[in-house]
DNA sequence: CTAACACCTACAGTAGCTGTAGGTTCAAGG
DNA sequence: CCTTGAACCTACAGCTACTGTAGGTGTTAG
């Protein structure tokens, strides 16, 4: 069975935006499709699940050039595996630095609001705590380049 | 003491770039700080303070928006808990999801790196379970505007 | 005094999308 | 068969939070 499907389709199942799929083919994560008679792409089952995994590669934090290599880690079957291993276990590494230091925070967090009760934020350390360097030298320099952003 | 540091020193204190300061300051996050004869800025103690704030606020996943309110708590110290607690309670709500979301990155990260027990690409658990979307449902829809990032 | 370096402004480029404008194709209803 | 409206097309602007570059000025060590 030959079902290809349109690019609306294809986002729908893949749970993303069509601009997104099509952002993916532009930076050569996606392969090109082929296209109808009216010029319009044709999505096989295979570029469905490159598409998911993808997606679920971003969901799990991996930045599109570990992505990358992971994908062309997949066309090379035969290899050892200690690649991709390595790519999993930095992004690991990079999660639990970031529940540590986010523990620490909502300490603070949940400390402050404690303490402002009834009174003023005179007080409050939050701004001090975080302003010491201390207790996170581990994530200096670890800073992500774009933020976890606020979902 | 008022020993006033130029843009590379307070860099170098903060642990960020040059660049990164004068954009901070051109959005409005630092003040805009007093220049020497020749035009350049002088940076004072509290500046430094500010600029680590931002940058461990930064390092833990906040938007500059937020970064923004939470300053606003330490700008005003002598103004009512009330309207600082909603900011405070917002932030840590926030820090609870995102703690959520990392443990559950990290569950996922965890399975597929004790599944992968070196040998082949073609059986490596890491490239297989992000090809299957299934187990990850939680993730789907919760993946952060501007990924996780790797540093 | 001069070389090297830090600083200045202004603007372009980065990741990873997302949205918009202006036009074409397709499927369904009349 | 024709129309209508959704879905598609390209191309490009905009978003956040920086980072880098060009071209010029200030500062400081030898």
């Amino acid at each position: 069975m030959a079902t290809r499907l349109t690019i609306g389709r294809a986002a729908e199942a893949a749970g993303c935006k069509v601009q997104t799929i099509r952002y993916y083919e532009q930076i050569g994560l996606l392969p090109r499709p082929p296209r109808s008679e009216g010029n319009q792409r044709l999505f096989a089952h295979a570029d469905i699940r490159r598409l998911a995994f993808i997606r679920h590669a971003r969901a799990l934090g991996f930045p599109l050039q570990a992505i990358r290599d992971l994908l062309s880690l997949g066309d090379e079957p035969e290899q050892s595996c200690e690649a991709a291993d390595a790519i999993a276990r930095t992004q690991l590494a990079d999660v639990e630095r970031r529940i540590e230091y986010l523990r620490a925070l909502r300490r603070e967090l949940k400390r402050m609001i404690e303490q402002c009760r009834g009174g003023r934020i005179a007080d409050c350390r939050v701004i001090e705590i975080l302003s010491d360097n201390a207790p996170c030298e581990m994530l200096d320099r670890t800073v992500p380049r774009c933020g976890v952003g606020s979902p």
